[in-house]
DNA sequence: AATACCGGTTGACATGGATCAAGCGAACGC
DNA sequence: GCGTTCGCTTGATCCATGTCAACCGGTATT
């Protein structure tokens, strides 16, 4: 293999002419709301799709920031690295949700964005999304709750981590899974695990062994149907009350 | 006392003309990085500033958003409560940093904001920010970078929660005071804990008894000096080291 | 001044989840 | 097609933190 620049190097080039006015998730993403001549704007900026293979590295903490990416298809994660060599996933991210908002701040992203399965992205220039929010109000306002609501899911998850035993933390997770596969068309009951046990682990704060034996402990007492990474939800209600459970 | 306004009652409605253009704050605050001329515009949507009495509420969960606030003075945490009655601290804040950022997302608080100190506030109409960002640049980036910010802050108590243990939890803590007490000009060594054990348990997913039980141990090694809600640190190397413990 | 209350500290004990270890099936490389 | 590896499951044991309880000092209440 010739030597290439250790950026790139584990990213697919090829690039893809799209638009956000004829994708089928601008209702789900940066889009929302624009009307038709706004999102003929918007299309000028965001001109290129990437493909990104599973494993491969959308951008690794460190790398200076210049843009944000909206997932077109595929899934990713995201995680933190302590120096000690800790390291945490902040968050799984699926179509039509932005991705290297946290860059923004220092100009240098702070986490790696990991693809789970080959996806592919839209990259969109911050500086030029930063001029045309400037001419466009709905889109500014939008970009703004965009990153409002990733401000209070990260809330969510603090109270997640902060409040919630084991079973409680994996039945949060699966209840939000299976709302955001919904939202997305796909069926709230059945779907494939794109992530690991021990991935599943670091973003709850719990070890794999707990994980699986949560996975086990729902199946016995019926609320889910667990092969590998294929789940199906028998009993919505039942992992609702598990949640609820504490006074 | 007379029956008045719910939502109002417990927050002082003396209002002072303020100014950003003179406020000691502004390198830390919003105004970061204007010109002269472009200070003076913001000192017009930046007109009022509120006493908020320690213990009341600056805004509660649930309550339509329609402005974000920047502490002039004083302490606040925010906390956010599940059905169940479950709560947890989320954050606390002080002189110079913003509070509301997370009612963007749906026009509605999602956590309350509660002073934890006789504190002044800054009312910044959200819907005037943005317009005045649309026509100045450099506000609207600073804007973007500080909720940015609060993202990558975020992430950071997401690793604490998911992977630290109880004493490296509060070392972490002892030290982001610590750093944010020295930009503001105050001691990096000495400072008073405005918040309770269980508030600081909250906020880092720990009972109150563990924390104290931490602070005593700290103590007993020379790392700190304790009394009450008094505050030395004597090691500050000490406290860091704590914190790559593991490998 | 007496009393109640609140926040903090400390001790004894319980427990949820981590750790260590073994084994198994599916996927993958050769 | 076979062996190796990886992800997952399950069991046994351990330990950090939670839970329960007693006590103390400072502050607010009457």
């Amino acid at each position: 293999m010739p030597h290439t620049n250790p950026v790139t190097q584990d990213v697919s080039l090829s690039v893809i002419k799209t638009a956000c006015s004829n994708c089928n998730l601008r209702e789900l993403c940066l889009p929302f709301g624009l009307s038709l001549e706004e999102l003929e704007r918007l299309d000028d900026l965001v001109s290129t799709r990437r493909r990104i293979k599973r494993g491969d590295h959308l951008y690794r903490a460190g790398e200076p920031f210049d843009a944000i990416y909206a997932i077109r298809s595929g899934f990713f994660k995201t995680d933190v690295l302590l120096e000690d060599g800790r390291d945490q996933v902040t968050g799984f991210q699926m179509a039509g949700e932005l991705l290297g908002l946290d860059g923004i701040s220092t100009e240098h992203h702070t986490c790696n964005a990991i693809a789970l399965e080959d996806s592919e992205i839209c990259s969109i220039p911050f500086s030029r999304l930063e001029s045309l929010s400037r001419e466009i109000h709905t889109l500014q306002h939008h970009f703004h709750k965009v990153m409002s609501r990733e401000i209070v899911r990260d809330h969510g998850v603090m109270m997640l981590l902060g409040t919630m035993r084991a079973e409680e933390r994996l039945a949060a997770f699966l209840l939000n899974l299976s709302q955001r596969f919904t939202s997305r068309g796909f069926s709230h009951a059945e779907f494939y695990l794109r992530m690991t046990r021990e991935e599943i682990g670091s973003y709850l704060g719990l070890k794999l062994e707990t994980v699986s034996r949560a996975f086990s402990r729902f199946q016995e007492e019926g609320h889910i149907a667990v092969q590998q990474k294929h789940i199906r939800i028998l009993n919505v209600n039942g992992l609702k009350a598990l949640m609820n459970h504490r006074a």
